[in-house]
DNA sequence: TGTACATCAGTGAACGCGCGTTCACTGATGTAC
DNA sequence: TGTACATCAGTGAACGCGCGTTCACTGATGTAC
């Protein structure tokens, strides 16, 4: 059973990190089901039995990168004691980890997919709920402004993911590493708001 | 001469305006240069004697679009006198644009066009250069804090692209009129700074 | 323990489809004398 | 003004390519008795 399982397993693993190699030397242009097949060295066949069309195998591949980095931020978000270091090290965490995972980081923003297909939506959720049950206590003491969480996360997320975009995209003048430096504190401001 | 001119730029118009219908009526995914010749009833040979290639004709639609929303905001920009006024009203001005060309709006996120085609960037580069003139006054008085232009324009556009972006996906929770009144705001404490 | 059967995992040739592109051509407009 | 020629604009059948998908099949692993 366990061994069984372990080799479908595995199987799915292969298919998955050949794809994320594809997008780290190809980017998305050289990311279709040949190119994917060809390089695991797994047959359509099995990748159908398994992901059950090459969509099914993007899906999957965007789900696990969303998990990742959200698990990194909220990991990083927990061990703040104020509104203004969560915020900060939430911010500066992203874009760590989109330096540091920069394939990962291609494929959530150059990817086929939309973050709202029910199976990343999914993803999204639990973590954004977490996010939140951290975030309320500060917005009721005033701390943060009262805004919808939604509006939070546009404001927060919307800096960071332009500014990592346009580094995978190398585009001239950024740099990842100002960004780091100076970014996170412009977001607490837009978020704290006018008092303090 | 005008004359067989008209005649040309008159195609060019009926393949640009076919494109855009396309993007409103099916998405990205249902432009491809078929779909394009089908909707306009010119011949994809006199396509291609205009543009090229498909990509041709993408990239100048994608050039259009962007030229249109910069133009706007800059319009806009000009007729603010305070530095916060200016970012403010640059904010909801590419806000209500997005909204009221919600067509447009979807060719600049969705399409498969980089900012960086150097066709787009120089489009870009001349109007950037614009609002960096009115921008560096309130800089140098302090007004605005001291980051480079990259920066500021991640930190004014970043939120601002991601909300839209959501909106074109028809995202729940999105409001957009919610996010003209909120976010322009919010906006500008970020460029501003601790300061004031 | 052995055997029969069921289920899961994996194979790869074959398929249809629609994409972007080419090319030899005709028609319209402008230019020269 | 007329005629000859050059250039610009437009046509659409034909093409090759690579994509995602299907399907009849074999092999491996697990289950029952």
């Amino acid at each position: 059973m366990t061994a069984k399982q372990d080799r479908g397993r595995q199987t799915i693993r292969i298919l998955l990190d050949a794809a994320l190699d594809i997008f780290a030397d190809e980017g998305v242009e050289g990311f279709t089901i040949t190119s994917v097949v060809n390089r695991s060295g797994v047959s359509v066949g099995s990748l159908y039995h398994h992901f059950g069309s090459f969509d099914g195998l993007s899906t999957a591949l965007y789900a696990q990168c969303t998990a990742e980095v959200m698990d990194t931020m909220i990991d990083t978000m927990h061990r703040a004691s104020t509104a203004r270091t969560g915020i900060e090290a939430m911010a500066r965490s992203y874009l760590r980890w989109s330096r540091d995972h920069r394939p990962k980081s291609l494929v959530l923003h150059t990817a086929r997919e939309s973050e709202y297909r029910p199976a990343v939506a999914e993803v999204k959720r639990s973590r954004l709920v977490e996010i939140e049950k951290w975030l309320m206590p500060h917005i009721e003491a005033g701390r943060v402004q009262a805004l919808s969480p939604v509006v939070i996360e546009l404001l927060t997320m919307g800096p960071l993911a332009m500014t990592v975009g346009r580094w995978l995209e190398n585009m001239p003048g950024i740099d990842l590493d100002e960004a780091i430096t100076v970014m996170p504190e412009c977001i607490w401001f837009s978020v704290k708001g006018p008092v303090g």
